[in-house]
DNA sequence: CCGTTGCCCTGCCAGC
DNA sequence: TGCTGGCAGGGCAACG
């Protein structure tokens, strides 16, 4: 499932290997998938494109393109951006392929489909419902204790929702919760200053642990390239039901918080 | 504003 | 062995 830190492997990849491509024509095999403004062809508007840089936003990959348009992806579960170099096989279930200049190909796949491909043109804001970025300057201690204050909401639900901070997923908040020592059903507001701060450094080194390992490939996500991430070899409790917990060993136990799946240690995690 | 529910979709796997 | 039903999950709309 990408999250922050494997959408920020592939914008990473993407852009050492196809910024300054000219996008010389897009083969659209499923409508579904693409998304462009009113009156706009998805297709021909991105034909003759140059892609300047290629970036991340929360979990959506974003390509910066010559006109100041961009074309924003939200891989969701199982969506796949992968940059093919000439005469590499081509991506099987392909929804949307980019050939570009220099014989390379960016191809879109994701088999459950949830995946999108937008285009946004020149100056829209799309990411107005996205929150702080967890790894930019806005995540400070105290706006982390400022969103907590005041709210019953579950505290793993709170990381969880996009529009307060955006990027963190089921993977790196229940990490997150363990290494903090926080449970995960507490009440946002019922964490003390010093919970919430380790919790917020908790976040970051994750998340930034995550990056330097490129992700976590539990089951579908690959990177541009194609390889796959090893954080998924260092995990301390997502998806570990029954091991022992790495700090305590006490065996690691799974209940559901906003009806998702939730990984923690009734040890340690209080 | 806040919190909850259901839907989208298909691969996988436990259970029969 | 082969089938089936349930589950997984991010974002969003709809609702109270």
């Amino acid at each position: 499932m990408p999250e922050l830190p494997e959408a920020e492997t592939i914008a990473r990849g993407l852009d050492r290997a196809i910024a300054g491509a000219t996008i010389l024509s897009v083969d659209v095999r499923s409508r579904k998938n693409v998304v462009a403004p009113t009156n706009v062809d998805f297709a021909s508007a991105l034909r003759g494109e140059r892609i300047e840089r290629v970036g991340r936003r929360g979990k959506y990959v974003v390509l910066e393109l010559q006109s100041g348009r961009r074309l924003v992806v939200g891989l969701r579960m199982t969506g796949r951006l992968i940059a093919a170099a000439p005469g590499e096989p081509a991506v099987p279930g392909a929804h949307v392929v980019l050939r570009l200049s220099g014989e390379r190909l960016l191809t879109f796949a994701d088999v459950r489909t949830f995946g999108r491909m937008t285009l946004v043109e020149t100056g829209r804001v799309w990411d107005h419902a996205l929150g702080v970025e967890p790894l930019g300057s806005g995540f400070t201690r105290e706006a982390f204790i400022g969103m907590l204050s005041g709210r019953k909401t579950p505290v793993k639900v709170l990381l969880l929702d996009q529009h307060r901070i955006a990027g963190i997923g089921n993977i790196y908040a229940c990490e997150a919760l363990w290494q903090a020592g926080i449970r995960p059903s507490r009440p946002s507001k019922s964490l003390t200053r010093a919970a919430a701060s380790r919790l917020h450094d908790a976040v970051v080194d994750v998340l930034l642990r995550a990056i330097g390992l490129r992700g976590s490939s539990i089951d579908d996500y690959v990177d541009a390239a194609g390889a796959r991430g090893s954080f998924q070899d260092v995990l301390s409790v997502y998806g570990r039901l029954g091991a022992p917990c790495p700090r305590c060993g006490k065996s690691i136990v799974r209940t559901v918080l906003g009806q998702r799946g939730t990984w923690w240690c009734r040890g340690c995690q209080h």
